[in-house]
DNA sequence: CCGTAGAAGTGAACCGGTCTAGTCCTCATT
DNA sequence: AATGAGGACTAGACCGGTTCACTTCTACGG
């Protein structure tokens, strides 16, 4: 790829304002050592001349990159419809343009490709950088990046995360709230639609999910695995809707199952609520869209990748950072819940 | 943000292999001058050490970035939900990953913070080019960002994105398409639920649907401007259905408006199709999940993506790059649309 | 009137690569 | 034996900034 055309450096700027290169530099990063008529001299200049200091000359001689990674390792497809990423993106980004940093980012396809993805950008410096996500239990990204020292922040539980400092919602006691929520409607036979139990925060999820049944007393319902996607919602939900104990609410883990579940009530000729109660998690705008609408255990996921891009700064700035939960998703009750069918 | 802390440079790797800088350069560019061995050497050192060429340096030294931007200009709440996005922009990554490339993503607010923030990364030369979407009718982009030189391939029809080369969809024959299938099922009343007018493609779209219209011999029925949201889809929909004259079909400009219109006839008592037929745009899976499933006009959205980044390399690549447009979105009929009531 | 502190500004080294001109060597040709 | 061609490799300039050590000038206190 080549570059602007005409290409004007600090040289350039320098001879029009007629000073040194160094007092350029100088004005620009704002530091001591030019009088104010000078600086606005160079200014001018710069101006006129559209001059802009380059960006890759800048990094090397300050040793230093303006950008952080972010590699999400899920299908594709599957990606488009999470509202979840593009929210939570939006939130890094509001934090990055304060800086002016830049976000890197890529899909992968696995986390062993992300390992080596991460490597490479960090030992390019390419990243100062990155932001972690989707912890698995016993995560392989652990080890081989603690090693090269990426500076990283984790989003998921601290018991995930290895070293990285981490910032998480307490998933456990939000499941503890959906759960307790359907039982005092005076449900008795609830399902959960997870995700993937390798995935650390659907494991964490449906940990919470059997311990609290088991506290109210109840039998835990069936629990079914997915991939996340709504085929998988329709599928279980399909599944649970025809087994000899049907449950009488379904929590799910995002809302894209939970919108698919409602699909396949109205295709069984169920009515939701006053059949079936359902439950979404993560809240998007969806779930106001649907008819019923759908009550959703909801939290502000834009906020939540800005606090992890506030807390990576805080790592870069080299100050020692403690993980720190942000809230914790909160139940918004709407037109899919109710009291079972007497 | 810093480096790592143990910097490893071309000069250790050139030493470990009792080489020069020289020979490390040409070994790890694949150019010719060293021979077999001492590349065997070179490398083994490389992988030994750790190191990977520092891409600033890189970068500054060549005069060249493997870095392509994409700002993208939508109220960050409705990016979350749309799934186009997501995958379009999967689909640019599937082509940059093949050549080592990056995506430099930012969400902005108004097209003037994208004219500056594009001009910044090319002056600065932190991109090599960049993707341009969501044109306007007499897009404020086209003037400055051309004058400036930037290398850009653009996302809209060519009446749209001035002298910038463009990949598009033919979206005046697809919104034909789906007017004459609604015709042809019976249905005389056809309201559009479009973009807002400003957007170059629902211009387009709206246009493509007045004239259809017209050449059927239908009274042009109403058209009402959204800004995509679900809610807007939702308030849309309800003022149609309330309206004297009722349309017996909706054909939405994406997904995400055609589920909340499914919600609304839901919420008033209308069956769909029976009563009411309702026909998306975009095809996400999201169609597929509804109870009755969409019908859509459907493309790949993916494929787009790539096409589109696959241009841009040509231009990047000095290429006398011409405009073309890509798969016309096709009709997939589901559950949503039947022939009106009699 | 001297000494000194601080502000303003310069020149050159440096960051870590790429690339060009040039050296040295081997082998084939006449 | 002299000439030439070409392969392997090196030294050093260069890319465009930042930064540090140093100079010059002004102002102020004693």
């Amino acid at each position: 790829m080549s570059a602007p055309s005409v290409r004007v450096t600090i040289k350039d700027v320098a001879a029009a304002a007629g000073v040194s290169k160094g007092a350029v530099s100088l004005a620009f990063n704002d530091k001591p050592g030019v009088s104010h008529a000078t600086r606005e001299r160079i200014f001018a200049a710069a101006r006129q001349l559209g001059w802009a200091p380059n960006s890759s000359a800048r990094s090397l001689s300050r040793q230093s990159v303006d950008t952080v990674g972010l590699a999400i390792c899920r299908p594709a497809r599957l990606l488009g419809l999470e509202p979840f990423y593009m929210e939570f993106i939006s939130g890094i980004e509001s934090v990055l343009a304060e800086r002016d940093c830049s976000l890197l980012l890529r899909l992968v396809g696995s986390l062993e490709e992300e390992i080596g993805l991460q490597e490479r950008w960090w030992r390019e410096q390419q990243i100062g950088g990155s932001i972690l996500v989707d912890f698995h239990g016993e995560d392989p990204r652990i080890g081989p990046l603690s090693r090269i020292g990426l500076p990283a922040v984790a989003v998921g539980h601290p018991s995930l995360t290895g070293g990285f400092p981490s910032v998480w919602t307490d998933d456990a006691a939000a499941v503890a709230e959906a759960v307790r929520y359907l039982a005092v409607l005076g449900h008795r036979r609830i399902a959960h639609v997870g995700g993937p139990r390798g995935l650390g925060h659907s494991a964490i999820r449906t940990t919470a999910f059997e311990r609290t049944m088991g506290e109210l007393g109840l039998a835990c319902g069936p629990h079914v695995e997915t991939g996340f996607s709504g085929e998988d919602g329709a599928r279980a939900t399909r599944s649970l809707l025809l087994s000899a104990e049907r449950p009488t609410a379904i929590l799910y883990d995002n809302d894209i199952m939970a919108v698919a579940g409602l699909g396949v009530a109205a295709e069984m000729g169920l009515s939701v609520p006053d059949d079936l109660s359902l439950l979404a998690w993560d809240d998007s705008q969806l779930c106001r869209l649907t008819h019923p609408t759908l009550s959703a255990m909801s939290h502000d996921v834009h906020g939540f990748g800005a606090q992890v891009t506030r807390v990576l700064f805080e790592v870069l700035a080299g100050h020692d950072v403690t993980s720190r939960p942000v809230a914790t998703p909160s139940l918004v009750p709407r037109a899919s819940t109710a009291s079972p069918p007497s």
